[in-house]
Parts: structure tokens; sequence; C-alpha cells
DNA sequence: AAGTGGTCTAGACCACCAT
DNA sequence: TGGTGGTCTAGACCACTTA
């Protein structure tokens, strides 16, 4: 390892330039890293330093280890989805698959808060959708994402709406950017009009209002979305601390 | 160590020996725990293996570790409640401790949901509470708690309206309990009349309503608490997966 | 200076997976 | 059978704290 900075462990110089190769796609999601071994070899340190690094790694969801088969980078499907980046549950504890409906999709400029959240200039070219997520048939939230066109440059409503898979696997396969972490701020707000016709409430139905920025890798955001859910029966689970969330 | 057990690695079973020590108060809250040289030669283990336990328990906070001091238990302080237990921060994104004032007290029983949560009997008898918290001095939260008696042989009003320090620490100090996790469920309410009147509201305004289980070693839960927010100055910040959340 | 946790190494052996 | 990650060990050296 390069190691000018100094003051660093080894194992997080590691780790960088590991996260740096992610970044870069020299491993693509879903396959496996050199193994340890060889990591080690390449890195001119002991196979505990490369452990370590991983770790990290694994504990921030980036990679997954499979013991006899490898190191693999993560991808987005269904199960991580569920288990990482989708919080609502039914009232009985159950967590499903919400089935997403297109709603509108739009070209615009970003307003000053979503350059800042964003990380773009203000008047940057955006791409706003909304989607509607079904619940077990019913209609339980209602999304609105804004995205930076220059992360997605061919996107359109045809390609959201013939997608097969998850929409951050969308991202992931298709434009090469990997959602890695969401921080998420919960309010609560009144049904207007229009949320209210789309979830089949009444105007001023109490609703949780979820705003979410999705980050990649370096903390760099990628995605701002606005939740909107109605809580008759689904609420949002907050679980820290059990297995590193 | 024993190993009756079999199928578990040596150092989850360092880890279940130390919890139960931490559980039996063997190191109490804010002590020092014995060096890791010293718990490898009382467990016959290596440094090694006793470090990872160690970590696990450091990653759950419920150990701390300080260079060059030692490992020591983790205390319920200003500083573990805000950046660990609680979750809402005014729209700049600053977070300020609360300031409780206790509203109500009362002895009461158990109703079936309350017990099945509290993992006691249905009619067992429980104490009752409210706080109404307040942020920069104006009224945000109104907490309702619900304690098992059992528990909290002693708990009286004087004692929470005196308390200097957080409640949690409370628990810790006086009787015992350790809160070691948390976990919540959000949903969007409307202020009924005695929840706005508390908190500066009309009636019908939009509440974040936070149905938490707080729960010690071995997951055993000990306390519940509903909490009614007024968003319209503050959120809730949910950032999973950085720094082990 | 002595004691603590933090990093790094080297190697042995085990459990699991592919072939 | 060979390769992978998973566990466990033993020891060296460093960084930090306390006295």
């Amino acid at each position: 390892m390069s190691t000018e900075l100094a003051a660093a462990p080894l194992y997080r110089e590691v780790k960088a330039a590991l996260v740096a190769g992610l970044a870069a796609r020299e491993w693509a999601p879903g396959e496996a890293l050199p193994s340890e071994a060889r990591l080690a070899e390449r890195f001119g340190v002991s196979i505990g330093t490369i452990r370590k690094a991983v770790d990290e790694l694994v504990a921030e969801r980036v990679l997954v280890r499979q013991q006899g088969r490898g190191t693999f980078v993560a991808t987005h499907g269904p199960r991580r989805l569920l288990f990482h980046f989708f919080h609502i549950v039914r009232d009985d504890g159950e967590k499903e698959l919400p089935e997403p409906e297109l709603l509108a999709f739009e070209r615009g400029r970003a307003d000053a808060a979503e350059a800042a959240r964003l990380a773009i200039g203000a008047g940057d070219r955006v791409l706003r959708f909304r989607n509607l997520l079904r619940l077990g048939g019913e209609p339980v939230v209602l999304d609105a994402i804004v995205l930076p066109q220059a992360l997605f440059p061919d996107l359109t409503a045809k390609v959201l709406r013939e997608r097969e898979e998850t929409i951050y696997a969308l991202y992931q396969t298709r434009y090469g950017i990997d959602v890695v972490r969401t921080v998420e701020r919960l309010k609560a707000a009144l049904a207007d009009r229009a949320a209210a016709r789309v979830l089949g409430l009444g105007t001023g139905a109490p609703l949780l209002r979820i705003d979410r920025t999705a980050l990649t890798y370096h903390d760099r955001p990628v995605e701002l979305r606005t939740s909107l859910v109605n809580t008759a029966h689904h609420g949002y689970l907050a679980d820290f601390g059990k297995s590193g969330a």
C-alpha cells in the first residue's frame, strides 16, 4: 500500500482501495472479488488485514461473504430491498414486496433545495417521476422521485414502466450506480387532494411523509425521494442496533 | 470455555458469557472490564478471540473501548441518549436535549396487547406515566410510558420528577436495568383534544406517532412508549448503515 | 514506566462448496 | 480434491493513558 497519508491504519487504506475499485466497477455487482489470499498478495499485506477491511464492507452491506464460494459485490434484488431499503411493514409485522405503478414522468430543473441535497448546481437538469406502490393490491405509498439527469442520461418513462427488477437494481445494472445507503427524515402530514385521490383517502387524512436521500460510494447522493404513506394498516419499522442497522 | 452446545464458535460463547456477566451486574455500568489479557486467561482463549467477542459488543454499543484506559460498560447519559436513542432533530439538522415534564403518573394493569409486548401476564401490574418533552423551550413530544411494576418496584412520580439524569440512566442506576436497544414503529396520526392542548396545536393537527419497545440484554422488553411528535419544525432521523445503525 | 487497547503478521486447522 | 471463507492461536510492535 502506498502510505503517503499515514495516520490511517493499513486496513483502512485497503478498504479505501477496495471501495475505489468497486466505484470504478473493477468488480461488477454479483461478481466475486479475488480471494482473500490473492488480495493479500496484491496489496502486500497479510490476510488478517484484508479480512478486517472486508469485514467493514460486509457490515456496510457492500460486500457479501459466502463460505466456500467467495466474496461478492452486493446486488440489488427483492431480498435486499425488503431487508435494507424498504421499511414499511404491515401491522401484523409482515413485509411485502411493493408493486410499483408509474404515474407521471417529466424533466425539469433542480431548485435550490434539491440542488443542495443532490450536490449538483441549482438549475441543473433533473428527472422527476411519481410511483404508486401497492401492498397486497392496495395503494399504500406515493413516491415522488428526483434524479440528476447527468447520472441517468437515457432514462425514460418507458424504461421505468417496463422494468422487471427493483428500481435500485435498474440504477445498478443500467446506469452503473450502486445505492449503498439511505438517510431518511420522517414527518406527519395531511393528504392534499392529489395524494388523497391516488391513495383512496379523504383529503386531510394523516400521512407519514418520508424524505429520503439515497447515497452511493463515498456518500455521494444520487436520488431524492419523498414518500407519502397511508399508515392505516402499515407502519415504518426502525430497528437500530440489531445486525448492524 | 465449556462447549456442551458445540456448533457455536468460541468467540460467541465468550460473548454470551460476557453478556451474562453484564446482565448479572458482575461489572457495573461505567466500570472497566478486566483487561483483554486477563479475560483471555480467565476464559482460556487467546486475546484475538476475546477481541472478536468484545468487538461485537462494542458494535452493539453495550461496551465502550478507550485506548490506553480499558473497556467499559456503557453508561446512559445525555450523549448516548442523543446519539442512539433520541431520533428527533430540528429541521436544520441540529439535535437538542429534550427537557421532560411529568404530566401524569398512575398504577394499572396490563391489557392483552401491552402484556404481549412486555412479555408479562395480562392483568399484571404496570406503571403508566406521561412526559411532555420540550425542545428549545417549545413542547414538541408527548410520551406515554408503560413499565412492568415488577421491574421498578418503588418508582413514584416524585422520583421521576426529581431526577437530574436521563430516564434510561434512572432505570440503569436505580433499578439495574440497562436499555440496550429499541425497536420503533412509526405512523401518522391526528391530534386528539388532549394531545393538541398539551402540544399547543389545534385538534386534528397531524402528529408523528412512534411506538417504541425498549429492550435489555437477551432482547427482554422492559418499557413501552408511545410518542406523539409535532413535526412542524422537527423530524425523525433514520440513518441506517452509517456507524452500525 | 507500566498497563491498556489498536494494528499487523504468520500459520494452523475447520467448514463449506464446486468439480 | 482443491479452493474458498471462518475460527483460533501466538506474538510483535504501536499509540495512548495514567501515575
